[in-house]
DNA sequence: TTGGCTGAGTCTGTCAAGCGGACTTATCCT
DNA sequence: AGGATAAGTCCGCTTGACAGACTCAGCCAA
């Protein structure tokens, strides 16, 4: 690498799909939300009680994910009590499943516990555990290093190129 | 409650794997960060110009992320300058490919750009576009909903179970 | 040798957000 | 009427984010 500037520096990030996403997903909280909804935790004192979150604050993320579409609430009355409301992910939502298993699969090979993983993904029909891989549409399976992220066609230059 | 509640109930949420990772990348800045060295931006400045992330916050968060063993400072020097240094992700950072592929597919799906993706993860070797796939360790390739979260031999019964 | 340039920080004051704990509300049961 | 409960709302405190100015170390040119 004789000094010139990466070929990334060209490009702005003011619409990065990272970026964007993190606008969604990026709070210090909302991935506990999504855990305790993909263990079919869905209401709010549950949700609470499991992951600690100050209520003000899950009250304000709770909305804040309905209103991107990764949540709904869903109607339940428990026998003797009025009718109150639980969470429940959509399709948007449960489309982040790659990601939480992506995340646990980190978890568990570097910051791994003594006596093996508290959390498993398991497929339901077979019962082996679930993980996820990299693959390219032409079918290889390349680890990180053989991986590049490219400018696609809305890649914006930045103003002040360096 | 005669509807019983959900079995992830009785488990702990102590030692789950999503919390200790995301005390580790749970930062609304830490992707940010990430993006830049997946994409080969490896200096402070350049990060800082290219994520607008606060100086301060940066030399935190970069700090973090050495002590966490995912980036590592690498020396260099710009002709007719000083020594500096840059960060530099270690096969544990290298190993959050498939986070943040999966992040960016997401994105890619529920936040779409007219015109198509800003960025895409390709295969150096035949330039073909990658994305992360759940699949079983029997061969399948299950969706969401096939996927269940499952104590595993770490898990712990919750103190005040509920 | 002095003075300026540059990358990588540090310092400071302001302001928003997170936090724990107490309080509120609506409905049901006894 | 009184009590229980789930799901919030309210309050005051503390922490962290933020923008903008300042610092520091080494190199270069005059």
């Amino acid at each position: 690498m004789s000094e010139q500037a990466p070929e990334a520096m060209r490009w702005s990030t003011e619409n990065c799909t990272i970026s964007r996403t993190m606008q969604v997903l990026g709070d210090k909280w909302t991935f506990h939300v999504l855990r305790e909804l993909f263990v079919g935790v869905r209401r709010f004192e549950d949700i609470r009680a499991r992951s600690g979150i100050p209520r003000q604050v899950l009250t304000e993320r709770l909305a804040a994910l309905i209103e991107r579409g990764l949540l709904r609430r869903h109607p339940y009355r428990l026998p003797g009590q009025r009718e109150r409301y639980e969470y429940r992910l959509t399709q948007a939502g449960l489309d982040l499943y790659p990601v939480l298993v992506a995340i646990i699969q980190w978890g568990d090979q570097y910051l791994p516990l003594d006596g093996g993983p508290p959390i498993i993904p398991e497929h339901r029909d077979c019962g082996e555990r679930v993980s996820v891989v990299l693959r390219c549409e032409a079918g290889h399976e390349p680890d990180a290093r053989q991986v590049a992220i490219r400018p696609g066609p809305t890649a914006k230059p930045r103003a002040l190129a360096g």
